[in-house]
DNA sequence: ATAGGGTTAG
C-alpha cells in the first residue's frame, strides 16, 4: 500500500476533526472530498464513503458545491455509479462546477453520449460552459465524430471568447483532426493567441494522420519545447505511414537526446510496430530490452504489443512468452486476439483453436477479429470441420454477426478443401456482395482441384471486378492450358497484352547480423550477385538428386520449359536464401520476408534446401509464415 | 483540462 505524503495525511486529520464540530461546515466536507480526489490510495473510496455516510447521519443534504466535490471524489476512486447517483440527487443543480465534474467523469469513463447529453441539459438550464467544460465536451464530439455539433459549439465559444483559451483551442484542434477536418484544425492553430506543446502535438498528429509527413516534420523541427508526446506522435506517425525505418531512427535519436524526455508505455507501443513491419527481430529485441530496463515491460499493453511484434518477426516462442507474462486479470480481448492471430499467421491451427477456447474459458467474449484469426488458420491448416463448426455458431453462441471477412475466410476454407460447390453456394447466400477477395479465393480453390466450370464463373466475376489484375488471367489461362484448350488460352493471352495490366514485381529481403538485404526477382544488382547466381545454377541439380522436380506451372505458359525453369531460379526468395546460405553457418535460422505469396516451386525448393543444408528457414510471405525444417514446412503444404 | 495508443484475412 502506498502512503500519502505526510502533509496531506495531516490535512486529512485536521479536516476529519473539523467534521465533528457543531454546527457542521459544508466547506469542511468539500475540502475533504477534494483531498480524497487527489489521493490515489486504495482506501480513498472507503474514507469518502464514510464521510458521505457521516453527512447523511447528520441529515445534511449536499449542496451543489459539496456535490461537485463528491462527484469528483467518486469518479477518481473508480466508482462512476456513485458519482452519477450523487449528481442526480442534488436538488438544485444550478452550478456549472457540479456539471463540470460530472461531465469530466463521463468523459474519463468513455461515456461520450452521456457527456453530450449532460452538456445539453446544462445549456438548457442556462448554465454557462467554461474553459473547464469544453475540453471534455469536445473530446466527446471528436470520439463520436459529431463534427456538426462541434462546429456549432466552436461558433458559440468564439462569441464568448472562450474559444481563444489555450486548452479549449487545443481541444478544437484535436476535434477537427479526429474528424478529418485538417484545414479547420490548422485555422484554429493559426488563430490561437497562446499555444503550448499540446497545441503543436495535436496538429502534428493531424498531419501524420493525413500522411502529410513533411508538414509534420516541419512543425516538429520548429517546436522550441518538445515533450515525450511530441516525439511519440512523430514515431507513431511514421509507423502508421509505413515508415518503420524512420520511426526507429527517431526513437534512437530521442534516446540520444538525454534525460529530458522519458519514453513511456505509449512510446514503446508506437515504435514496436516498426519492427514488426520490417521483420527486424533484432531491433525488436533491443526495444524489448530497453523497455525491461525502464520497467515498462510489465505494462499489459506493452506486453501485448511485444507479443504481436515477436509473432510478426517470426518468433512464436518469444511471442507466447510475452503473452504468458501478462497478468491473468489484465489479459484482455486484444491480447487474446494477438495470440490467436500469432498462431494463425504461423499456421498453427490446433494451437490457435486451443487459444480461442482458453479465451472463452477465461470469460472473454470473442469479437469479429478473434473469428477472423480462427477461420483463417482453420482454412490454412486444413481444420475444415472445426472452422465450419465455429462459423455456424458464431452468431448464436457468441453473438458475433459474420462479416464480409468471415465469409471470405470460410469460402477460402471450403475452396482449399475442394468443397467448391459449397463455397459457391455460400457466396450466393451471403447477405452482402462478394468482392475480389472472395471470388479470388474460390478461383484459387478451383485451380487446385482443377474445376474449370466453377473457375470460369469466378474468373468472369474477377475480370469485371478487377480487370487490371493480370494474375487472374494467368491463372485461368494456365488452367485452360492444362486442359489443352488452346483457343481459350490464346484469347486470354490477347487480353493480357492490354495496357494497364498490373504486374507486381516480387521482392524478398533477409536480415543478417542486423543488416537487411533486398532482392528483386530476376535482379542481379547485389554485390554478391555472381556468387548467388552461381549457387542458384548449381542448387537445382543438387537437390534434384533428392527428388526435387521444378514446378513450372507457376510461370506463364508462353515460354519454353527451359526458359520457365530459368525464370523460376531467379525468384527473389531463392536469391535471398542463397545469399543467406553463403553468409551464415548452418546453425543460424534464416529469416526471409517476401512481398508476395510464395510460389509452389519456391516452397518445394526451400523444403529441400532445409533438408540438405540442415538449416532452419523461416519465410514470411505477404501474410503467412512458413517454418522450414528437415525438409518439411509448418504449413503442411496447405497455404 | 488539451496532445501520443497494442489485435483483422487475401
Amino acid at each position: 500500500m502506498k502512503w500519502a505524503p505526510v502533509s496531506q495525511t495531516a490535512q486529512l486529520h485536521t479536516i476529519l476533526q473539523l467534521l465533528m464540530q457543531d454546527p457542521p461546515q459544508f466547506s469542511s466536507y468539500a475540502s475533504i472530498f477534494q483531498l480524497l480526489t487527489g489521493h490515489k490510495t486504495r482506501n480513498s473510496l472507503k474514507i469518502g464513503q464514510q464521510v458521505h455516510a457521516h453527512m447523511v447521519l447528520r441529515g445534511l443534504q449536499p449542496n451543489a458545491f459539496v456535490g461537485a466535490k463528491m462527484v469528483a471524489m467518486y469518479a477518481s476512486s473508480g466508482d462512476l455509479d456513485s458519482a452519477a447517483l450523487t449528481f442526480n440527487h442534488i436538488t438544485h443543480p444550478s452550478s456549472s462546477l457540479l456539471y463540470n465534474s460530472i461531465i469530466r467523469a463521463y468523459t474519463v469513463y468513455g461515456y461520450f453520449e452521456k457527456t453530450i447529453e449532460t452538456y445539453f441539459q446544462m445549456h438548457f438550464l442556462g448554465l454557462m460552459a467554461c474553459n473547464f467544460t469544453y475540453p471534455f465536451v469536445l473530446k466527446s464530439c471528436a470520439d463520436l465524430s459529431r463534427i456538426g455539433l462541434g462546429r456549432c459549439i466552436h461558433g458559440q465559444s468564439l462569441r464568448t471568447g472562450l474559444g481563444f483559451d489555450m486548452y479549449v483551442g487545443t481541444s478544437f484542434i484535436d476535434m477537427y483532426v479526429k474528424c478529418g477536418e485538417l484545414s479547420d484544425a490548422r485555422m484554429v492553430f493559426d488563430e490561437l493567441p497562446m499555444r503550448d506543446v499540446s497545441s503543436w502535438n495535436a496538429l502534428i498528429a493531424g498531419y501524420m494522420k493525413d500522411g502529410m509527413i513533411h508538414v509534420a516534420e516541419d512543425l516538429f523541427g520548429r517546436m522550441s519545447n518538445r515533450n515525450i508526446v511530441s516525439w511519440t506522435a512523430m514515431i507513431s506517425g511514421y509507423t502508421q505511414n509505413g515508415l518503420g525505418e524512420r520511426a526507429l531512427c527517431l526513437f534512437e535519436e530521442m534516446l540520444k537526446e538525454g534525460s529530458e524526455v522519458k519514453p513511456n508505455w505509449v512510446t514503446i507501443m508506437s515504435v514496436l510496430p516498426a519492427c514488426a513491419h520490417s521483420a527486424a527481430l533484432e531491433q525488436g529485441r533491443r526495444i524489448h530490452k530497453f523497455a525491461r530496463g525502464v520497467g515498462l515491460d510489465s505494462n499489459p499493453s506493452v506486453q501485448t504489443a511485444l507479443a504481436a511484434m515477436y509473432a510478426k518477426c517470426g518468433s512464436l516462442v518469444d511471442s507466447r512468452f510475452c503473452f504468458d507474462r501478462i497478468h491473468p486479470n489484465k489479459t484482455g480481448l486484444v491480447a487474446w486476439n494477438t495470440m490467436i492471430t500469432a498462431y494463425s499467421s504461423h499456421g498453427y491451427g490446433v494451437e490457435a483453436v486451443t487459444t480461442f477456447d482458453d479465451m472463452v474459458r477465461a470469460g472473454i467474449q470473442p469479437d469479429a477479429i478473434s473469428f477472423t484469426g480462427l477461420f483463417s488458420v482453420c482454412s490454412h491448416s486444413g481444420l475444415v470441420d472445426a472452422g465450419l463448426k465455429y462459423f455456424n455458431c458464431m452468431s448464436s453462441v457468441y453473438s458475433v454477426e459474420p462479416r464480409y471477412e468471415h465469409y471470405a475466410c470460410v469460402v477460402d476454407l471450403l475452396g482449399r478443401a475442394g468443397r467448391l460447390l459449397e463455397a459457391k453456394e455460400l457466396i450466393y447466400q451471403m447477405p452482402m456482395q462478394a468482392g475480389p477477395s472472395i471470388w479470388g479465393a474460390l478461383l484459387a480453390g478451383c485451380r487446385k482441384y482443377r474445376n474449370l466450370e466453377i473457375a470460369e464463373i469466378a474468373a468472369g466475376k474477377l475480370f469485371v471486378l478487377e480487370p487490371e489484375n493480370s494474375g487472374n488471367y494467368v491463372l485461368l489461362s494456365n488452367m485452360y492450358a492444362e486442359a489443352g484448350m488452346w483457343e481459350e488460352v490464346n484469347n486470354l493471352r490477347a487480353l493480357l497484352k492490354c495496357e494497364g495490366m498490373k504486374k507486381n514485381p516480387g521482392s524478398s529481403w533477409i536480415e543478417i547480423n542486423g543488416k537487411s538485404h533486398l532482392f528483386l526477382g530476376g535482379d542481379k544488382s547485389h554485390p554478391q550477385s555472381k556468387e548467388i547466381h552461381l549457387l542458384l545454377e548449381a542448387l537445382p541439380e543438387k537437390i534434384k538428386a533428392a527428388g526435387y522436380i521444378p514446378d513450372t506451372s507457376f510461370a506463364l505458359h508462353d515460354v519454353s520449359e527451359e526458359e520457365k525453369e530459368c525464370n523460376l531460379k531467379t525468384h527473389s526468395e531463392k536469391q535471398a536464401i542463397a545469399f543467406g546460405l553463403l553468409n551464415t553457418s548452418p546453425d543460424t535460422v534464416l529469416r526471409v520476408t517476401k512481398n508476395l505469396r510464395t510460389c509452389g516451386d519456391c516452397h518445394t525448393f526451400i523444403k529441400f534446401i532445409s533438408k540438405i543444408y540442415r538449416q532452419e528457414i523461416i519465410v514470411r510471405d505477404v501474410n503467412r509464415f512458413h517454418h522450414f525444417k528437415e525438409g518439411s514446412c509448418s504449413c503442411g503444404d496447405y497455404w
